[in-house]
DNA sequence: GTCTATAACCCGATAGAC
DNA sequence: GTCTATCGGGTTATAGAC
């Protein structure tokens, strides 16, 4: 044991996030992070077995930074009002750290049977859509709502449309979802 | 002149677009690129300052290939049709050139009052769109618009649902916004 | 004004010693 | 688990040939 461990995997993500959110994902090098935790560049590779695992590990991170945000602002509140508080604090956590918001638009390999880093987070959101329209239609009602959400985020991030925020396009659009939903609810499944 | 220009602009992006299709924008090399064109590696820098500027160009040259696309499948069919159109033809591009695809999700910096790239696609829509719902709000239903499809087609990309295309859920929003659009025909700008 | 040549510095990744 | 050494490659800057 002449060499003893000096860091462990939750201090090199929590360095890494911090870098992230500095310089952005193509600013993190594997070298710095090394750097800042006293390492040499290569004692990473213990734990990573490179870059792009790292990264999805990273993503893991954030959704569940997002969905622990999500929790805590649903806690109270009819359907509608959670579907707009988790509408809310996805944008919110989409403009305040776009660089982190970043890592969840990684592609998901999924090679392995692995879950999927949004995985809980799908879960969560399907409930309160559910709670919402019905079993019918839930998971097509879900995927569109994210979809928008999503769009919407990335619209803002890269600017499309220039510095001022299309809040009132965003409600637009999540009346129009909350339209629908509200329509099928009382649908059957064989109608 | 005893070194005649071995390339121009037009042929840097053409070579350009070739490797991104092949192996993604981050797979993009300059000096590849230089070596595909027969010049040494730092031949480009005539024509373009560095990287980030020859991506913006890139960018500019994608939305060009997707409005053409547009304007062709749109030529015929009423407002309805035209809008369910732009949606198709933007979803089979994300889908079957998802590497070219990539680069429209660039931020526009937009330092100088320079165009974004996306500002003829956005023009060409909201004309669309405003034909379908009246001036009135038109350009908050084109965002939501734009914003569900940029949220589909990338969900799609970076596989958080596994392969099945959501096909089913992506109607289910797209008809959602248009019964939206449609309600809103007729409203004054005063009501 | 365009390309070549060279070099410095960054990065990610591997192999093998301790 | 960490270190040293090293490799191949991307980006950037300078100097100079034509």
């Amino acid at each position: 044991m002449a060499y003893p461990a000096k860091t462990d995997r939750g201090r090199i993500l929590t360095a890494a996030i911090e870098q992230i959110e500095e310089q952005g994902l193509r600013g993190l090098s594997l070298r710095a992070l090394a750097g800042s935790l006293g390492l040499t560049p290569n004692a990473l590779y213990r734990y990573f077995a490179d870059r792009s695992v790292l990264e999805s590990a990273l993503a893991g991170e954030v959704a569940g930074l997002l969905h622990l945000a999500m929790q805590r602002a649903v806690r109270k509140g009819a359907s509608e009002q959670a579907i707009r508080s988790i509408a809310r604090v996805y944008l919110d956590f989409a403009r305040k750290r776009p660089k982190l918001y970043e890592l969840l638009l990684l592609p998901c390999d999924m090679e392995g049977e692995q879950a999927t880093p949004h995985q809980e987070l799908w879960s969560f959101v399907l409930g309160h859509v559910t709670a919402l329209t019905g079993a019918h239609q839930a998971s097509e009602a879900t995927i569109a709502f994210w979809a928008y959400l999503h769009g919407t985020a990335q619209l803002e991030t890269i600017k499309v449309f220039g510095d001022p925020k299309p809040g009132k396009a965003f409600e637009y659009g999540l009346d129009a979802w909350l339209f629908a939903a509200s329509a099928t609810v009382g649908k059957t499944a064989k109608s």
